[in-house]
DNA sequence: ACAGAATGCTACAGTTGTGTAGTAAATGGA
DNA sequence: TCCATTTACTACACAACTGTAGCATTCTGT
C-alpha cells in the first residue's frame, strides 16, 4: 500500500555542522571549477552536495556568505603556498636571482593545486560584487609584500608602488597562461623571459 | 467611470530600426557603466531605454547578440583609438622611447572615452560566456600587434610572445588604475616607472 | 527502548527574468 | 480621408532561483 505519493527522497547522511560546511564549500568549488562562477547558486550547490536547499540555508546565511567562506578557505591555503614560494629574504637579492628563485616555485604551486588557483585567478574578475571587495583586499595584502620585495630588489629610487601593481598583473596573467596551457608555458620559459628583460636594467644601486 | 484599467503607457516615439538599435546599445552601455555586467538584462535595457521588452526583441534576437553588437561597436571605437595611440613604427626604436611615446597617448585615450574603456577593462571578463570569446579575440588581436612591437624594440633574442602577454597585462592593470584614480596614477608616473625598469632613458624632464 | 533534539525533506509563496501572442496606436501612401 | 503597414504596448505562460514553514526521520543519552 501507500506508494501513492512519489517515493520520498532517501535521507542524506547526517553530518555535524562543521563537516557539512566543508562539504558544501567543496561542492561550490567543484561547480566553480567546472562551470565558472555563473553556475553557482544555492540550488546548484545543494544538488552538487546531494542535499536539499534548506540544508544549505542551515549552514550558511545565503550565497554571499557561503562564497565568502569559500574564498576565505581557499585564500588561506593559497596565501600559505604563496608566501612559502616567495622568498621573504628581500634585501640583497638581485632582481634576476629573485625571479629565478621564485618563478619555478610559483609555477609548481599552480600545478600542485590548480583548482584553488583557477578559482582565485578567474574570480578576480568574475565573482559576485559582494565577494569582489574581499578579493581586492587579499590582492592588496599580496601587493604590499611584493612592493617591499620590489623596493628591496630594485632600490629606493624606483616607484615600488606602481611596479608592484605591474608585477602582480604579470604574475596573474602568467598564472592564467600556465593553468590554461602548462605544456606551452613552462616555468623555465616564463622566468627566462622576465630575466632577459631585467637583464637590460641596471643592477641595484645604493 | 472607466478608470477601471490602469492608465495605458504613453507610446514611446517611433524610431527606425537602425536608430533604435543604437539607443538600445547606448542604454546597455549606461547600465554596464553604472551597475556592471550583472545589472544587464533585456528587461533592464528596455527600462533604461524607456521602452518595453518586445521592442528590444524586435531589434535583437536576445541578450547575447545584443551584447555582442555592443562589444563590436565599442571595440571598433576602442581599437581605432588604441592603434592611433600606438606607434605602428615598430622599427628599432629603443624601448624607453617607445614607452615615452605611447604611454601618454594611451593615458589620454582612457580619459577621452572612459565609459568605453571601463566597459572593456573593468568588467570585460564579467560578461556572459557567449561574449567572452569575442573579448578574447579582441585581446589577441591587440596582443599580436604588441608582440611585433616587442620583437621590434627588444630584438629577436627575447621571447616576444611571453613578453607581449606581460605587456598587455601591465597595460590593462595600469588602465584600471588610471580609471579608478586618475589623480594618483598620472601618465608621467606610470611611464617613469616603466622606463626606470627598462633602465634606459634618464628620468622624465619637462 | 524511547523521548527529544538535531537534522533533513517536501511544499509553497515570492521574485526576477525570458520569450511570445494578440491588440492598440501611429504613420505614410492611394 | 482611409487603409495597410509599421511600430509599440499589454498580458500571459514559463523557467530558475530564493527563502521559509511545517512535517518526517534519524540520532543520542539515559
Amino acid at each position: 500500500m501507500s506508494d501513492l505519493g512519489r517515493k520520498r527522497r532517501p535521507y542524506a547522511a547526517r553530518v555535524p555542522m562543521a563537516e557539512r560546511r566543508e562539504q558544501l564549500l567543496d561542492a561550490a568549488l567543484r561547480i566553480i571549477d567546472r562551470d565558472g562562477y555563473d553556475g553557482v547558486s544555492i540550488d546548484a550547490i545543494a544538488k552538487e552536495a546531494g542535499v536539499t536547499r534548506p540544508v544549505v540555508y542551515g549552514a550558511f546565511e545565503s550565497l554571499g556568505p557561503l562564497l565568502m567562506a569559500l574564498l576565505e578557505r581557499q585564500q588561506q591555503r593559497a596565501l600559505l603556498q604563496l608566501f612559502a614560494a616567495m622568498p621573504q629574504d628581500e634585501s640583497k637579492a638581485d632582481p634576476a636571482g629573485l625571479v629565478r628563485q621564485a618563478g619555478p616555485a610559483l609555477h609548481q604551486m599552480l600545478l600542485d593545486d590548480p583548482v584553488t588557483w583557477r578559482a582565485i585567478l578567474q574570480s578576480a574578475t568574475h565573482a559576485p560584487e559582494e565577494v569582489r571587495a574581499r578579493i581586492e583586499n587579499y590582492r592588496e595584502q599580496v601587493r604590499l609584500v611584493v612592493e617591499r620585495l620590489v623596493a628591496g630588489a630594485l632600490g629606493p629610487r624606483v616607484d615600488a608602488e606602481v611596479l608592484s601593481h605591474a608585477v602582480i598583473a604579470v604574475l596573474e596573467r602568467f598564472g592564467q597562461l600556465v593553468i590554461a596551457d602548462p605544456e606551452r608555458f613552462t616555468a623555465e620559459r616564463l622566468t627566462d623571459a622576465v630575466v632577459a628583460l631585467l637583464g637590460r636594467a641596471p643592477r641595484h644601486v645604493t
